[in-house]
DNA sequence: CGTATATCAGATAAATATGATCCTATATAT
DNA sequence: ATATATAGGATCATATTTATCTGATATACG
């Protein structure tokens, strides 16, 4: 019992590495490794993530040498919202809000009512913080306490 | 893709079947399967499910011929979120708020903070909708609707 | 009492979803 | 050209959720 209704880690992986590249700029890029490293997401897996990032128009992803990912837009412009439904598809908190005829009562049933209301609160909220407002919090994004001194490499 | 933040099966039926004893009152018993039946929930799933609402204090079960469930708290005092949270455990829409230690950022991180009020909100939102206020909307508990005429037992 | 009914509680099975990794192909810097 | 770094599809591993099975227990009723 107990682990439903949470972010998927791949939804925290999708915001840690956009965190990263919000740091960086709309310039650099970062490369995969060194994300992963940083931001503590298994390395293979951040590829399978940055590929939803990057069909969703919020990266561009380079190849090659040098290669890695890079910013497509403003960390003004990006919620926490867009990026864990990037990933994770729209969010619903109940089946009855997702396929309506799952359920015969849904249109008009008071508890789908209450649902729908927390639904729409959860992705307000979710909405209304920016990831540049995010990187304003100077303890959100302290790379350099965990990674400068465990291994320089 | 897709199925993670939601409510899961056994949290939706443990409200359905809250609210059909809901609309019993706490004197008369529901038996399994006429509950079952008649809110659409796998029979058996529905007993491990009562369990769970027994062990929580919300219902009686009775053993035995006109055996069944029965509401042990007044509509007016049971809540969405004590409703699923009895199945599913306490709600915590991301593992840093579960386990702050599972990210050395969670204590200070803005990312958690958003978290944080969004949590306690849906959890709010669920915990002022209570069952007495559901079965006043003559719309949600139709049992009426389908199973009268469907087999009249 | 004894019997049939109805749920218990633990265990197990089945289905699904999520998380992670592997491998060949492709793109690019030098 | 070659070495680097990611793509993308496939696959494997794990966890969670859903459902069911089984022997035990409680109770209404004749």
């Amino acid at each position: 019992m107990a682990k439903a209704m949470r972010l998927t880690r791949a939804g925290e992986y999708a915001v840690r590495c956009m965190l990263y590249l919000s740091s960086l700029g709309l310039e650099k890029i970062g490369n995969r490794k060194e994300i992963a490293k940083a931001m503590d997401i298994p390395a293979e897996f951040l590829g399978k993530i940055a590929q939803q990032l990057a069909r969703a128009g919020y990266i561009e992803i380079v190849q090659g040498p040098k290669g890695g990912f890079r910013l497509l837009v403003a960390p003004q412009e990006v919620t926490l919202l867009g990026v864990i439904e990037a990933v994770m598809g729209e969010i619903y908190l109940n089946d009855c809000l997702m396929r309506p005829d799952s359920c015969y009562r849904s249109p008009a049933c008071a508890v789908n009512k209450v649902w729908q209301t927390a639904q729409q609160q959860l992705r307000q909220t979710l909405d209304q913080a920016t990831f540049a407002g995010l990187l304003n919090d100077p303890n959100c994004f302290n790379l350099s306490d965990e990674n400068q001194d465990e291994k320089p490499n």
